[in-house]
DNA sequence: GCCCGGTTGGCAGCGACTGCCAAACCGCTT
DNA sequence: AAGCGGTTTGGCAGTCGCTGCCAACCGGGC
């Protein structure tokens, strides 16, 4: 798929496919304007795909699920964090280093503004909260393996460690939740902070 | 649907919503059964349906959802939870109080070894877990008013008390992934004390 | 016997998603 | 210019979860 034709050049290939990756945004752009105006389960694959002007089955093989339209692709995200947590310095604890995940992941978001949009549309969709939700454990699962080993020093076992994660994902989802009924009033960083002090009171 | 016929007797009136009860039952095992024989993803409505001699749409009236064959109404699940909660004497703090309703959760399984078979469906099947997380966020938000009356005294604001209840929460699903890794060994809630124990440090 | 509220079943239909096959397309060679 | 190979695209049919609608049914009160 993607491969076919990446020769020397490190920079965006044949210029062909480059066609290809525009197409993927108008596909993108289409289905965020439609979800934000009427709705995520009100918008059909059928209309996004109309007004992008592809036929339904490309725009699975684009992207393959509805869900994939919002948040991009998965894997994306997920390298995003463990690489911002791999590259933390060793004497940096679990909390630093996921603290600092988070922050490179907000980091993504281009305005808050379409942040804000963003998280709305997701917050207030169940099957995309649902999505969400999933992905967000999956990348806990990922980075588990990588937050042990900053933890063992100090005799933490696998169990405390899944907890201290789960617990920091959980402590940014709050504050994103707080931010958002703030309708984007703050600094998340710093509502989680906020919530992770309460916790560790 | 439910009281149709619910007159004085505060028992299970009138024999035949009985056989309702039956057959829901019987729904229920027949998913059940299949689900952990073949996989949730590979087990049709149209096969539970057949094999447990209803028809298809009936088996929508009962159950909303092919989700809602596991685990039972969301209804029941929250009340429980809620009514826990606000059972707990006045001087316990919301962290107490989270821990008997976590209590209470557990009890409902008739068996460790049910529990095990259950939760590691749900934990291996995407849409299940989805599901499952979903319910388990809409759990937090009925339970977060709750127990902002518990941690007001303490200065503690609305953004901090969400923290809380998610980090609980966050806590107890790892305390269940852990269990689930070690096939059942040990008790979940000390598990969940151990794994909050190490947030909380 | 008869009507009545509530339950059931069947059918048609929608929307997400997939497999399959033929047509179009691109870049390259002759 | 014509042809060719590999990729991309579109259309079609089909699956599965789920819903609305309507006719048939069933137990109980008059």
């Amino acid at each position: 798929m993607t491969q076919g034709t990446q020769g020397k050049g490190a920079t965006t290939s044949t210029l062909w496919d480059r066609t290809r990756q525009l197409a993927a945004q108008e596909i993108l752009q289409t289905a965020l304007r439609l979800f934000t105006q009427q709705g995520y389960d009100e918008t059909t694959i059928a209309q996004i795909a109309r007004e992008a002007g592809v036929s339904q089955r490309t725009l699975f093989r684009y992207f393959g699920t509805k869900e994939d339209l919002i948040g991009g692709s998965e894997e994306g995200f997920v390298t995003l964090l463990t690489e911002t947590v791999r590259k933390q310095p060793v004497d940096a604890g679990a909390w630093e280093a996921l603290r600092a995940a988070f922050k490179a992941a907000l980091s993504l978001h281009t305005s808050p503004e379409q942040a804000l949009e963003r998280f709305r549309l997701v917050h207030h969709t169940d099957s995309l909260r649902a999505a969400y939700l999933g992905k967000r454990v999956r990348c806990q699962e990922e980075l588990l393996p990588l937050l042990e080993a900053r933890l063992a020093p100090s005799g933490t076992d696998r169990g405390q460690a899944r907890a201290i994660v789960a617990t920091a994902f959980a402590c940014f989802d709050a504050a994103t939740a707080t931010w958002l009924e703030g309708n984007g009033q703050g600094d998340i960083l710093d509502l989680y902070d906020e919530g992770l002090a309460a916790v560790r009171s």
